[in-house]
This record gives C-alpha cells, structure tokens and sequence, in this order.
DNA sequence: TCGAAACATCATATTAACATGAGAATAACA
DNA sequence: TGTTATTCTCATGTTAATATGATGTTTCGA
C-alpha cells in the first residue's frame, strides 16, 4: 500500500511522536530503533522538515523533533511527498470514457472505495496511532 | 493503485472481452490499439494465458482469447499476479503489537478500508467494466 | 514442402526506487 | 579557538520494474 520510503516516514514520525522530549532526537537513534538505513532516514527526514512536518536542528545536541502537536498531524502530510496516494482516480484504468458524466458499472464503486482511502489518509492524525506508552529506545 | 503492468494486463483483458470474435486476437492489434509496448505486452499476456486468464494460439491466425465468460472473471484473478493489491495488512506498519489483539486507535478504521479494497477487486468483475458496445480496432 | 504470420523466449537496455559513503556546514562547549 | 557531534548534501552503487531487440518455435496454407 506504502512505498518504504513512506513506510519509513511515518514509522520515523510516529517514532518521534511516542518519544517526545525536551531535546531534540538524533536520526541514529531512530534509524537504528527501527532498522531503516541511517543515511536514507536522514534525507527522509530532512524532506519532511522542509515540508513543515519536523524541525530539524544542526550540530551538537542537534536532531529532529515534530513541528506540530501530533493529533493536529494527518497521515497524508507526513506521507504525501512520497506517495501520491490520495490522489483519485475516477477510473480505475484512467479512461477519460470512463467518468462521472459517462460511467462503467464499476465506475461509482471504485470511486467510492478510492475515496475511502483518501479520507483515511485524510482524517487520521499520527496520534490515533500512537501507542498508550512511549516506546523504549 | 495499480503498476503499470496490471493495468496493462487489465486494459488487454478489457479490450478482449470488449471486442470478442471467433478468431483469437493477435498481440500487435491489442498492443496498437493500447498504446503498450508490443513485446512486453506479449509477456504479460502470455503470464496471464498461464494463469487460465486467457488461451493463447501459436502460429498463423494464432492469438489470445479470454478462457471464460467476462461475469466469471474477476479484476483479482486478472491482476494478482502482477500487484499484491489484495493482501490485508492489519497494521499500516506492519507492525506486530498492532493486530486484532492489542489495536492502536486506527487499527480497525485502517482494517476496514483496506478490506473494501481486497472486497472491490474480489467482487468486481471484467463485465462490470465492459462498454455497452464493443470499441473500434 | 516451403514461406509467412504469429506466439515464445532470451538477452540486453533503460529508468526509478532504494541505499551507501564521504565530506562540507553548523553549533555546542571546553 | 579548536574539537566533536550532528545535520546537510552530493556522488555513487544496487536492485527491481519497465521496455526493447533479436531469435526460436509453431501453425497455416499455397
């Protein structure tokens, strides 16, 4: 459903989400908490941060936090650099044929479905999926 | 949603069914009258004539039809060889302490949308899909 | 029996996603 | 002011998906 890169993203975020402190979080800390390459998290979270989703602060003592509290986050701001998954397609197979105006049997209950998705991504925050307890480094 | 190779073994299907005759119908007609890459389509086709999708006839006059009605052939059986698109993952993650059992708040929401997916591909048929009449060469 | 038309198959090329490595820029702190 | 820990950035490597090209195999029909 995710591509790794936006698995990782929101796996990271979540992670930060669950471990909030007063100091920022080194991504070597996160990236081997939760086995993802350290210098491909990096980038990941550098896209993120130029995106408003973390801060991000440089040297000593340096590292990343969340921007934002995590029930004002949705799932598709941290994901959508890196998926285009709310994107809908009133067809499945991107027939212009096949459209609101002019439409196949299937055409309503696959916008339908694809909207559901979109919504999901939409309305659900980082902190409905974060757990009771934060989670030990 | 879907790569491009499913919706090119789901567009080749469509077209068939679409345009059903006699004789089988050769690659290049689908493969021109698609806009896909003759031989790459041919690979496809043949994956899915080993699937039972369709039956494939070598030689002069030879070609694919599909093996069964379009109302018995669901988009699933047609695409599962080439996306995974109907595997449920219960969690987003992929994470285990996220299952049935011990749910974070968006675990059942997630689980619903992602079966209405597997649900749409599973139930909905090439006929479904088809035009009211068949579509020029 | 031979040639043409078609699928079948293998080898290779291209592209994008995923990943690694090295060094530059920055900030804290002794 | 120098050392160290960190992000930032660029260059490169790897892998899988996508695509192309060339050749083999089968069948029809003159």
């Amino acid at each position: 459903m995710l591509s790794s890169t936006a698995e990782y993203a929101l796996k990271a975020v979540l992670y930060l989400a669950n471990n909030a402190r007063e100091q920022p979080v080194r991504v070597g800390e996160v990236a081997e908490a939760l086995g993802i390459p350290q210098n491909y998290l990096s980038k990941i979270l550098h896209e993120l941060a130029r995106d408003g989703v973390l801060t991000s602060s440089r040297g000593k003592h340096g590292g990343f936090q969340l921007a934002h509290p995590p029930d004002k986050l949705s799932l598709l701001t941290v994901v959508q650099r890196f998926d285009r998954i709310a994107e809908e397609r009133s067809c499945l197979l991107g027939r212009p044929q096949c459209s609101d105006r002019h439409a196949c049997a299937a055409h309503w209950r696959w916008k339908a479905v694809s909207e559901q998705v979109s919504t999901f991504f939409r309305e659900t925050t980082v902190a409905d999926l974060m757990a009771g307890e934060a989670i030990a480094a």
